[in-house]
DNA sequence: CAATTCGGAATGAACGTTCATTCCGGAAAT
DNA sequence: ATTTCCGGAATGAACGTTCATTCCGAATTG
């Protein structure tokens, strides 16, 4: 476990921040934590910045990996879209701090136009699957980052909500839930 | 405008938090926006945060009221729908600091339990109009807070798309947007 | 094989800066 | 005259970052 330094300070960056935010988490609180020296963070990244930089850019990578985890374009387009909306949501659930953390980032004023930029880059293998269907007129024919709202912001929502205790996500309200967002976009 | 220092305080510390983060907007700054000293800031408010919960508080029921403008529970239920849909997606793009306040403050690790049951209170005058669409088998029935998804946090994901420059919201665009939140909700 | 040298990784005390908050002399109001 | 309010310099704690030093395994030497 303690081979890898750089791990072991993601790791610590990750739970102190998800739980204290940004300027609630000195480096040397970090330090503590990863069971490094305080210098010792300054060998592995240029500065708190780009470390917190670093890290939104893993755990983005790994959100959106999770998110597409199983995709095949030759499936039903429902299915696809319970699939990936499953995918996002139990991402969420079962990873709080990095849900937490991400949510933190996107709505902090670091820089926003390039984040976007990533997202779409990650979510590459999926577009031209959402533009077939919607020329076989099974969605609506609507832009991709309105579509990812359905998909990707409301079902960080519902678990934000799950995990705080005011929604209680069970089998039936999940169910609910993807059919209502499947609704929204499906033609008819 | 000088009258109400308390008012100056609460607008510098809104335009500053907005465009730089809380921890990106020093007490001093916000008493030089203010045009007052700094001592002066601890004459209307205890402290860093509790001014910042204060202005929290306050910009909540702002955009609650906002939110339910011309809200009158005889209308149609689709009717009350868009209503609310737009008012709150325009509240948010004319009012771009206070919705990116809200956003930080909702994810920040403040106090998360307490906010759900400002929020409620707040949205108290609809619950019973929205109780008689379910009963009336217009709208699905679904939990109130899975309902605010679909009305609020989604259309602020659509509003900062529009505002970043993401996704243009024009005419055919925002119709389309609140028609498939509609639909989500809706019954068949 | 033992002793010595070497170099980069790691350390954490120290530094300079920034910040939230306090304090107090003076201005304004009553 | 007395009370209330205000300003901004002063304060001390906390922070990010640096850097002189230590540590340690590997390479070199005798």
């Amino acid at each position: 476990m303690n081979t890898d330094k750089r791990t072991d300070i993601l790791k610590a960056t990750l739970k102190l921040i998800s739980e204290y935010g940004f300027h609630g988490t000195p480096m040397s609180k970090i330090a503590e934590d990863a069971g490094v020296g305080a210098g010792t963070i300054y060998r592995y990244f240029e500065n708190k910045e780009a470390l917190i930089k670093e890290l939104f850019l893993e755990l983005k990578r790994e959100i959106s990996v999770a998110m597409l985890a199983g995709f095949s374009p030759e499936a039903n387009t429902a299915e696809i879209f319970r699939l990936v909306w499953f995918n996002t949501f139990n991402y969420c659930v079962n990873n709080p701090q990095e849900m937490i953390f991400l949510e933190q980032y996107h709505n902090s004023p670091f820089q926003t136009p390039e984040i976007e930029a990533v997202t779409m880059e990650y979510m590459a293998p999926i577009l031209s699957t959402l533009q077939a269907a919607i020329e076989a007129d099974e969605i609506k024919n609507l832009p991709f980052e309105m579509i990812t709202a359905f998909v990707y912001d409301i079902t960080v929502a519902f678990a934000k909500r799950h995990i705080s205790g005011t929604l209680v996500m069970d089998a039936a309200n999940l169910d609910s839930a993807v059919r209502a967002c499947w609704d929204a976009i499906k033609t008819d």
